[in-house]
DNA sequence: ACCTGAACACCGTTCAAGT
DNA sequence: ACCTGAACACCGTTCAAGT
């Protein structure tokens, strides 16, 4: 006779990001999510095969919870693209922590097909097609996956805005003189401003 | 009276390289490299104070290599902009293995820092100061991270591919669509498909 | 001084046993 | 059926001891 399953899947990634939100990412194991539930290490096996999948899971709640529905058809399609990159950087931005998680799980996520399908839809309406289509969509994506890390990750800020202003600069005269710049850009304009640097590029492949 | 090393840290770089071309990353541990080099596995920390300065090392032999000379001023910005950009890709895409360490050791790297430089010198020639200056850098490194990233762990090519083409296309018509024409784009034309983008956008956005 | 091996505090996961 | 604890094969790192 089964017994009820005294678990679910919500669960463990409501566990699991408890215990990156205390301990950090390097905290997360199998023993702290078991821990944090009140339940012995291998009972986690129950519900999960393995990390992998525990990882997996807690990615696809911070990505899937993104709202991927198409935004209003009568704005400008640079400005409907700028909305769902704007909808992703928002919920990761939500949970940096799992950042590094996204990077091994992303190719796997529900969350980011669906994502990509409204976005093609966008570009189909402005106009591209085929292989031009794709390359956009990449662009897209490889800025968004490289800027959110810079932000979160990233040398010219934070700490590494310091580490930049003490640079010899005699050996490194521009990076010297941007550090100065660095610090009077938020990293919402850094983010937008580089998001309209190729949307403005965008339009101008569009053919 | 000191004894001479008997290891140089090209060694443990060495090393720990063969360790993950032979095992990959997951391979890469203290024990394999010191086994690596026929010593105990306590001898490495006379050379290095933990891990993570090992993984920091490696990563500076991969960025460290990049020519950092700036390109023959006499070629367009956006050209010589794209030779600093290339030479980069082709040092990580030489060792596709290190890029989860690049991500996590890049903002201390001196190789990336004299990259910078070159290519803050560059956008100094076309005319970007000041906050625009540092927007356009970090747009160019977030596309560059996360396109080399996207490159190599990515969905769209490879066994991702794969996937795609198997998506329910009732519920994702234009990734479908897409999936077809993925493979017809190789992955250096969607890399420059897309450097292409973010460097019309540049031109636009010079002022 | 340089290098070693045992030991400690962790991992993820297998397996046999409890209810 | 669901859940547990001991055990195994790994980690990075500390520490006392060898030459």
């Amino acid at each position: 006779m089964p017994r009820p399953r005294s678990l679910t899947h919500d669960q463990l990634v409501a566990a699991a990001l408890a215990v990156i939100d205390r301990e950090g990412l390097a905290g997360l194991s199998m023993r702290a999510v078991a821990k944090e539930l009140g339940v012995s290490t291998m009972g986690l096996y129950r519900y999960v095969d393995d990390r992998d999948e525990l990882e997996r899971l807690v990615v696809e709640s911070v990505l899937g919870a993104v709202d991927t529905t198409p935004p209003p058809a009568d704005a400008p399609w640079q400005e409907r693209v700028a909305t769902m990159v704007r909808r992703l950087r928002d919920a990761v931005g939500a949970r940096p922590g799992v950042i590094p998680l996204t990077v091994t799980h992303r190719h796997r996520s529900p969350g980011v097909l669906r994502w990509s399908e409204t976005v093609l839809g966008i570009l189909d309406d402005a106009g591209f097609a085929g292989a031009r289509r794709v390359v956009a969509l990449r662009a897209l994506l490889g800025y968004l996956i490289g800027a959110l890390q810079l932000e979160h990750l990233g040398p010219l800020s934070g700490a590494g805005t310091a580490t930049l202003a003490a640079l010899p600069s005699a050996d490194f005269p521009h990076l010297a003189d941007t550090a100065h710049h660095a610090h009077e850009v938020g990293a919402d304009e850094e983010f937008h401003g580089g998001l309209d640097i190729l949307l403005r590029g965008l339009a101008e492949a569009r053919g």
